[in-house]
DNA sequence: TACTCGTGGGT
DNA sequence: TACCCAAGAGT
């Protein structure tokens, strides 16, 4: 630990004093540390997620579940239908086990090591909940984290190779007191004034120390590797309604949207067109397609209408549909399931 | 290591 | 508009 490091964790600590965001999972100025079980919850939920999508979704969950014992204790379908919409769904599939675990020896671990162990949880969560609610020292780096330390070190080699040096100068400024708030100072600074796009050095506390914005534009940094293009699919959604309900699947394991409720479909992945026959057999009715575009795929959905008389093969059950809202339908089959209402009424 | 896995907002 | 991106984890 060098002078000049000293300098940036504690000019950071102090511009943090200063214009921490105040959010719903924060700890203000000058109180204790926030409960564990709502720092692993907004962890989890702010994981590739920004923080404005994640608020609502927090408050949800937070006032359904009070507490990691209510959350163990809920059905998993009722905690997957509350994270419909937020996205990728392996973490609440991992949310609904690691709060079994955690209930099932008690609390929470209190090490960055034991917490890495669950469910769920990886590098960065382990250490920003060991930091933040456990007060423990503990190098968090985060995708701000490694935008400011490229740009606060003009660290030039591309990502993911420059992954070992960010890591080992993130190591060198963070502070052993008051990591937690270092961490957060570094993910507010990366959030608002070091952006990806058009940062505004000029409001920056760091910027008489940013090696990148001396040696030139520190916009460009992090260099990252170039991006793989995204295939496109199609595929075909099925609207089976009677008596007012339609008729919903869960979907299966693991995979893209894995456990969460969805029209009955072709067999669409993102690596291959859907393929299967309509079941059951009988007259169907284009009604439109939507479009939507995930994370390494761009999907067109055409929607079906069944107007057949026979039962679905396929196991589901019939939801009514004045209470679609509440049937936790992931965001392309809540378009596809719009797309049907409005023109079946 | 490289790929899979959602969604909504910003430019 | 068509990108880019966001408090990553699991495999």
């Amino acid at each position: 630990m060098t002078a000049s490091d000293n300098t940036i964790s504690d000019t950071l600590l102090h511009w943090y004093d200063e214009h921490a965001r105040d959010l719903p999972w924060r700890a203000r100025p000058g109180e204790p540390a926030p409960d564990p079980y709502r720092v692993w919850l907004s962890e989890v939920m702010l994981q590739q997620t920004t923080v404005a999508a994640v608020k609502p979704y927090f408050e949800k969950f937070t006032s359904t579940w009070p507490t990691v014992d209510a959350l163990a204790a809920a059905e998993e379908a009722e905690v997957m239908g509350a994270w419909a919409g937020l996205g990728y769904y392996s973490r609440a599939r991992n949310l609904a086990k690691c709060a079994r675990e955690v209930a099932g020896r008690g609390s929470f671990p209190d090490t960055e090591a034991e917490l890495r162990k669950l469910p769920g949880v990886g590098d960065y969560t382990a250490a920003a909940i060991a930091a933040i609610a456990f007060e423990r020292r503990a190098v968090v780096i985060d995708a701000n984290v490694e935008r400011v330390v490229a740009r606060l070190f003009d660290i030039r080699e591309t990502l993911p190779q420059a992954r070992k040096v960010i890591r080992a100068r993130a190591e060198e400024i963070t502070p052993e007191h008051r990591s937690g708030d270092f961490a957060q100072a570094m993910m507010d600074l990366g959030s608002g004034i070091c952006t990806a796009r058009a940062p505004k050095c000029l409001l920056c506390p760091l910027s008489a120390q940013c090696e990148g914005r001396k040696a030139g534009d520190p916009a460009e940094l992090p260099i990252k590797a170039p991006k793989k293009s995204k295939p496109e699919r199609v595929g075909q959604a099925f609207w089976i309604e009677r008596d007012g309900h339609v008729w919903l699947v869960t979907r299966k394991g693991s995979g893209m949207l894995g456990g969460m409720r969805a029209l009955p479909d072709d067999g669409w992945t993102a690596q291959q067109d859907g393929s299967a026959e309509p079941l059951p057999v009988g007259e169907w009715n284009r009604l439109g397609a939507v479009k939507h575009v995930f994370t390494h795929a761009a999907l067109t959905l055409s929607v079906l209408r069944y107007e057949g008389t026979q039962d679905p093969v396929e196991e589901g059950e019939w939801w009514p549909l004045d209470r679609l809202d509440e049937a936790g339908l992931p965001t392309l089959f809540a378009k596809a399931a719009r797309l049907a209402t409005a023109q079946s009424g």
